[in-house]
DNA sequence: AATATTATTTAGACAAATCTAAATAATAAA
DNA sequence: TTTATTATTTAGATTTGTCTAAATAATATT
C-alpha cells in the first residue's frame, strides 16, 4: 500500500494520541496535526477505506493492526534519523525533530536497515524514546515517572515527553539532558514548582509545567 | 521562496536539459520528467510567475539566474546524499539515484552543510559528477570525452552520463567503476563496438551505446 | 505556396488535501 | 427533560498537479 506523506503523518499522530487503546477524537487529532476538524473527518474516511483505522461517524478513531504496523515503521524511521542527526552530524536534540519529520517519509527498507546498522542499531532516540526494530518491536521503556511525581530524591533523566524546541532549549540552558543526574531539594506547594540540584551547578527551581515533561527514574 | 517537490524536480530537470544555454522544449522536459507536455505547459506558467524561468509561448524554457541558483542547490543536496549513501551506508552506485531523488527535497541549509562537512566536503559524487558548493560553485570538470570518441589508448573512467540502474548494473558486472583504468584494443567499424581490456581481466567488447555513456580521460 | 506533420497550448476534468460556513449529533446544564 | 453547549460531519469551494482530447502554431514536405 502506497501512502502519501499526509496519510503517514495522520497515522503517526493517531498512534501517538492513542497511547495504548484510547479512542482518538477528531478535535484532538486536528489540534495535534495543526489542521481543522473538517479535514480530519475527510482523511478519516480515506484511512478507513485503506483499512488503516477503525472509524465510525461520531465514534472516534483507532488504528487497525495494519495501521499500527505502518505507524511503527514511520516512528522507526523518524527516530533513527534523529539518532543520525545527533550522533553523526552533531545536531542538538531540539533541532532534530523537524528535520526527522521530513526524513521519515523516505520509504526504503534497505535505507533504514543500513542506517540502523551504521548507527549501531540504537534502541532509544536522543529524546529517550524507544526505537522499534524492523518488525515493529520496541524495548519496553524502563519504569519511569514524570519529575513532578517522582518519590525518590536522587533521579536520572530518561526522556522528555514534550519535544517542542522551546522546552528542549530551556533544558539545554539549564544543562539538563538525557542521563543527567539530579537531586530533588524541595517541592513548593504554592505553585507546585520543584527545586533541584545538578552536580557542579547551583540549585534551580523549575515550574510544574517543565517538571511534568521530564521523565526520570531513581538512580 | 517556498517550492514544492514537483517544482524542484522541474527546475532540476530544466537545468539538466539546458546544458549551458540551450532552450528546453516542452516535449523534452515532459519526456525527462515522465509526464505529459500539457502538464509541462501548466507548470511553465507557474515557474515563470515565480520568476524561476524565462518562458514565452512556443519559444521554450530557460532558467532565470534565480532558477539556476535554486537548481544548483538541489543538485548539491542530491549529490551529497549520494556520497553519503555510498561512503557511509555502503550502497552501490546504481541504487542511490532514486533515494537521493527523495532526500534532495529535505530543505535545510544547516543539514546540508553539516552533511557536507561530515563527508569531508567532497567535490564529486559517486557517478563522477561535480558537487556545487554552498554558493553554487562547481569544480569545472576535467576535460573528458565519451569512450567512443577517445583517441588515447590508455584511459581512466571519470563519469557516466546515463545513471539508469540498467547501465550501472552492467558496468558493475564488467567491473567498471569510477577510476577504473582500461586499454582500448580495437574499434569495430561494423557496429561501432569497442574492445577494451581491464587489468587482471580478459578483454571484453562493449556496444556503442555503452561506450557513449562512459566518460574517460587519458591516464 | 499549399499541405502535411509535429510541437505546443488550451479547455475541461479529476484526485488529493485542505478550508469555511452551515447542519447535525452528542453531551452537559438547567 | 428541555435547552444550551460542544463536537463532529457535510456541503461546497480552493489549490496543486496531473490528465485527455481538441485546437492552434510552428515546421517540414511536396
Ligand atoms: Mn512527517
Ligand atoms: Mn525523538
Ligand atoms: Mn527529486
Ligand atoms: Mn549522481
Amino acid at each position: 500500500m502506497n501512502l502519501s506523506i499526509a496519510e503517514e503523518n495522520y497515522v503517526k499522530s493517531i498512534y501517538k494520541l492513542q497511547e495504548g487503546d484510547a479512542v482518538v477524537t477528531t478535535n484532538a487529532l486536528a489540534y495535534e496535526l495543526e489542521t481543522k476538524p473538517a479535514s480530519v473527518t475527510d482523511m478519516a474516511k480515506k484511512l478507513k477505506e485503506k483499512k488503516l483505522i477503525d472509524y465510525e461517524k461520531y465514534k472516534g478513531i483507532t488504528l487497525s493492526s495494519e495501521g499500527r504496523r505502518v505507524a511503527l515503521q514511520i516512528i522507526r524511521r523518524h527516530r533513527l534519523w534523529e539518532c543520525f542527526l545527533v550522533d553523526k552530524l552533531a545536531f542538538s536534540w531540539e533541532e532534530i525533530h523537524e528535520l526527522a519529520e521530513e526524513l521519515e517519509h523516505v520509504r526504503s527498507e534497505k535505507l533504514i536497515s543500513r542506517l540502523s546498522d551504521y548507527l549501531g542499531n540504537p534502541v532509544i532516540d536522543p529524546h529517550g524514546d524507544p526505537i522499534p526494530d524492523a518488525h515493529g518491536k520496541m524495548a519496553k521503556p524502563r519504569p519511569q515517572t514524570s519529575l513532578d511525581q517522582a518519590n525518590a530524591r536522587r533521579l536520572v533523566v530518561t526522556a522528555v515527553t514534550d519535544q517542542s524546541t522551546a522546552l528542549l532549549a530551556f533544558l539545554n540552558a539549564k544543562n539538563i539532558k538525557l542521563g543527567t543526574q539530579l537531586e530533588v531539594i524541595a517541592h513548593y506547594e504554592y505553585d507546585n514548582s520543584i527545586e533541584i540540584k545538578l552536580k557542579q551547578h547551583p540549585a534551580i527551581t523549575i515550574s510544574e509545567q517543565v517538571a511534568r515533561n521530564i521523565m526520570v527514574r531513581p538512580v
